[in-house]
Formats: C-alpha cells, sequence, structure tokens
DNA sequence: TATTGTTATACTCTATAACTATA
DNA sequence: TATAGTTATAGAGTATAACAATA
C-alpha cells in the first residue's frame, strides 16, 4: 500500500503533499481571489468580466466583428450575443452593417461606450494595484512574464 | 475625448494597451488552459477537479469533518454534499460518526479510495508537467513562489 | 461548402436560504 | 445561540446543435 499512514499522527502530515503542491492548484486559488475582486470592482459601473472585456476589444479595435472577438476570448460565437445585447441595450456599443460582407456585425463603441471604458479602466488599474500589491514592481513584472510564456507555450493560447 | 483613436489605423494599435497588459486577464486565460488540461487528463478515471480535491483532502487528513473540507476548498457546505455523495457512492470514501460530535461526519477513504487517489496523483503530475513545460525548472518555482506570495497577501486566502 | 449571427437547450458550478439535529 | 449536514432552488457561465442569410 503507498499510502502508509501510520506514521503520521492527525494533520503533522507536511503541505509538501497533496493539493497545496501543485501550481494549477495554486493556480486556482489566485485566480478566484483575483476575479472575486476584479467583479466587486466592476460592480459598481454594473459590468460583469464578461461584458468588460467584449467592451475592451470593442473599443481598441473599432469595427471588430462578433466572431473576431469571440475568438480573441476563445468563446462560442453563441455565447457572445447575450453580451453583446447587453452592451448595446445600455447604449455602449453599436452593431452595424460591414460593407462587403453582409453576413457580419461590425462594433463600433458609441461617445458613451468610450466614457464608460475609461472609467471602467482606471477601476480596474485600481484593482490590480489592490490584488497585487503584495508583489514588488519586479514580481509583477515577473509574474506578467511567466503568463505570457505559459500562454505562448500552450497550443493555441496565442489571443 | 481621452481615446482619441484617429491617428491609429485598423489594427495597429499596440497590445500593451487593453486586456492584454492586465495581470488579470493573462491569469484567468492560464488559468483556462490549465483547468482544461487538467479536467481531460482526469476524465480518464472519471474524476472532476471538484471530486479531485476533496478525494485529496480526505486521503491526505483521513478523519476530516465536511465542514472542514469545505473551509480548506473556500467553497459551501451545502456544495460539498454532491461531491461526498459521489465519493461515496463509486466507494472511494466512507462517511462515519464522529465521536464527541453527533452533528459531524467524518471522512474516511476506502482502500480503493486511496488507490485512486495514488493513480490520479501520479496523472495530475504528468499534467503538471505537460502544462508547464515551457518552464524552466527555476521559472517553475518562481511561479510556485508568486502564487503563494499573493494567496498570503490577500485577505483570507491561507487555505 | 463554409461562415456569420442567432435561437433554443442543457449542463456545470456555485451561492442562498431554510430546515433538523445536535452542541 | 451557534454549528454540521442536508435539501431545494436559482443564478451565472458556457457549450452544442440547428437554422437562415450570405459568402
Amino acid at each position: 500500500m503507498k499510502h502508509d499512514r501510520s506514521e503520521i499522527k492527525g494533520d503533522a502530515r507536511p503541505n509538501t503533499t497533496g493539493l497545496e503542491q501543485l501550481i494549477g492548484y495554486n493556480l486556482k486559488r489566485v485566480y478566484m481571489l483575483v476575479r472575486d475582486d476584479f467583479r466587486a470592482s466592476l460592480a459598481g459601473d454594473d459590468l460583469s468580466p464578461r461584458v468588460f472585456s467584449a467592451l475592451s476589444l470593442t473599443v481598441e479595435n473599432e469595427g471588430i466583428t462578433q466572431s473576431e472577438v469571440a475568438r480573441r476570448l476563445s468563446i462560442e460565437r453563441s455565447g457572445l450575443v447575450s453580451i453583446i445585447d447587453i452592451l448595446e441595450e445600455r447604449g455602449l456599443v453599436q452593431r452595424m452593417p460591414v460593407k462587403g460582407d453582409r453576413r457580419a456585425q461590425a462594433l463600433h463603441p458609441t461617445f458613451k461606450g468610450n466614457e464608460t471604458y475609461d472609467r471602467a479602466l482606471k477601476t480596474v488599474f485600481k484593482h490590480e494595484e489592490r490584488a497585487f500589491d503584495m508583489l514588488s514592481s519586479v514580481e509583477r513584472d515577473q509574474m506578467m512574464a511567466l503568463l505570457r510564456k505559459i500562454r505562448a507555450g500552450s497550443s493555441g493560447g496565442q489571443d
């Protein structure tokens, strides 16, 4: 039997075993911490993470199509519909025809959309400041570099 | 207007703006990549991430109560019930009475539970090897250290 | 044939509230 | 009063399959 625990009493087992030794588990816990703070931060502007990210891509890439947004966020086209619906109902984004391809819908931010995004982005910067304030500037750069390296190294993790 | 895009044509905008500059967004994308590979890895043993983590805590802390498992995983007690149900139905874990507190249920791994965990843990190690194989040994240690520092620095992120 | 946007549908994960039996 | 386990329920978030219009 591999798990002979007869010599270990109660909780004396070191946390070098089990979940805590796994990078993936620590990654999950950190992701959840950061996500919760992110969500709470943007709740004031009534923006969910999904809606914020779609707004961001629209503002930063005026005229982008829905399919392209879905591709960049790695979600299904079908799932994006309700997100754009929300942005359009709130007057932050407009669906407009694409000349040359009558299937596609180009997404354009409204003035209010740009304003809302600018405000939200400031909120997000404050959130990042808070969420990672236990890291030094060098450590944050390290973190970003490691995350980018993992994304670049995983097949299909480009965008 | 802050977002004057008149001087930027098409997609020429550098990706130092928007989502890609955020640690949180890169964290999310990496988490999703790793989670998908983790899930696919354990699918062969018919274990979801949730079930695996509960099994892990049970094997590593024989006699742990449901409430304690929920606390350590930062999920609600109510959500744990179905997870333990699955483990018990599959004969991997047994609910047993706690002497001195008749409200509590102590969780004990069965022989099969220990076996299954050992096998699953090997699978998970292979998954981690694969998911982070673009990082050097030093970089993996860096990553782990950074993640632990973030958890330690966030209020309530101890366990 | 393939792609865009869309709808309908279902499934996973999780949170909340309420209940019971104990403490 | 507070806690452990449980049930019922509802809400996100996401994936799949199918469809009409267009390429």
